[in-house]
DNA sequence: ACTCCACAGGAATAACCGGGCG
DNA sequence: CGCCCGGTTATTCCTGTGGAGT
């Protein structure tokens, strides 16, 4: 970087001069005031509430879409609109929101579930003590809706995660949930399920899934110019205006389209590449700006997720990276004479070839099955990540010292 | 048409891990 | 502390299979 362009970086941060005027607004936490062209799924998420304002329990309610098209946003949007209404006001409803890839197993989705209920009401002794099995913990929440005659909304996101690992009937908290309702006079639950997977339902018990999409909201991805006048209604709020050159705003809008409508990856790319421009001193932000944006965020995800893969997944990666393009059989064998050199336990091929599809999954390596005829059936796997990349990420692991 | 390789990948089960108890 | 629970990882055992070679 020329010296002249450091001071102007200086300079400009003491007189706080920047390309943004409001940062905040390209957090993806961020609700902006008006939602954009989801109108008919605002009105439809409304519509499968609308019991609420007659004080009677709404159907359970799915959504399905795509990341990035703004489920989360318009249903939270929509709860809080009905929860803030003045003509409701007597008739208090919760609303509990959990996110199950965060809570990453049913048990912590319940008890946050648990403390949300807990929070600002009195019977302290009924709280979230309970360390116990799901069941229990369940029907403690159970327990005090009773009591409290509690009108419930249970807002459960990524609620395809719970469907993931297997479940036995009394551990599987959507099908307690569903049918907790002859269990809860007077008061009730219902259960808004966000999902990206568009086929999960396919996983579920037949029991859950009549009752749980009683209603069903399917979010359309956003088109490519919706997304430019997302784009843009942010940039008039998030940047000093005239900032953002036309042509970045077209190749975010045209990248994220390009996978499928995702405005949370427009607005991600935009702010990325406004942070690379005014790291460089320039003052627009072009097209170059995304595009590198773009490369950065995809090296980042690999290095990151590279980094903070398991040991053996490592050591495996670096087996098929090794022996790029062969069958299991040998990467196997790669992958036991580096356990040998790092003098650590080599686990079982059955294993191994499972943590291989694991990592197939990642899309950090790729595989085809093959069939050699009299030589077997097989897969080929070779990583999608170029060989020094691999090794920077790994390279301050201690464990790999001794195999690069 | 039949065989037979080199695995894929399912099922059951064991071993281990970590939070929240008493 | 030791224990229970629910998860997660690994192991063991297994059945299934596309196609080159015969």
């Amino acid at each position: 970087m020329p010296k002249d362009k450091i001071d102007k970086l200086l300079d400009d941060a003491i007189e706080g001069r920047s390309l943004f005027k409001n940062r905040e607004i390209l957090q993806s936490s961020h609700t902006p005031n008006e939602i954009l062209y989801r109108d008919d799924e605002q009105k439809r998420v409304m519509q499968a509430l609308l019991p609420l304002a007659k004080r009677a329990r709404p159907s359970n309610l799915l959504a399905y879409g795509k990341t990035g098209t703004g489920k989360t946003l318009v249903v939270r949007d929509t709860l809080k609109k009905i929860q803030e209404h003045p003509k409701l006001r007597t008739f208090p409803i919760r609303i509990l929101y959990a996110n199950a890839k965060e809570e990453s197993t049913a048990s912590g989705l319940l008890i946050s579930f648990g403390r949300q209920l807990g929070f600002g009401l009195e019977l302290e002794e009924v709280l979230p003590s309970t360390g116990l099995s799901i069941g229990s913990i369940f029907n403690k929440l159970i327990d005090v809706i009773k009591k409290e005659s509690l009108k419930a909304i249970f807002v459960i996101d990524e609620i395809d995660d719970l469907v993931k690992t297997k479940h036995t009937q009394d551990t599987d908290i959507l099908y307690l949930m569903t049918r907790a309702n002859t269990r809860t006079n007077p008061g009730f639950i219902s259960i808004i399920g966000i999902s990206n997977v568009l086929d999960f339902k396919e996983k579920l018990d037949p029991r859950v899934v009549s009752s749980l999409s009683e209603e069903e909201i399917v979010f359309r991805p956003y088109t490519v110019s919706q997304i430019q006048k997302i784009l843009s209604s942010r940039i008039k709020e998030a940047f000093v205006d005239g900032i953002v050159e036309e042509a970045a705003i077209n190749l975010c809008s045209a990248i994220a389209g390009q996978e499928h409508g995702d405005a949370r990856r427009a607005i991600d790319l935009l702010r990325v590449a406004g942070e690379l421009a005014e790291r460089e001193g320039s003052n627009t932000v072009t097209e170059e700006h995304v595009r590198n944006a773009s490369i950065k965020m995809e090296e980042d995800k690999d290095a990151t997720s590279l980094n903070s893969l398991p040991l053996h997944q490592k050591i495996l990666t670096l087996a098929v990276m090794r022996s790029n393009g062969t069958t299991t059989g040998e990467i196997y064998l790669v992958y036991k004479s580096l356990c040998k050199t790092i003098r650590q336990k080599e686990l079982t091929q059955r294993r191994a070839t499972q943590i291989l599809s694991e990592l197939e999954e990642s899309t950090l390596i790729t595989g085809k099955i093959i069939s050699q005829g009299i030589h077997g059936r097989t897969k080929k796997y070779s990583t999608t990540i170029p060989p020094e990349k691999i090794k920077k990420a790994f390279k301050d692991d201690l464990a790999l010292q001794d195999i690069l």
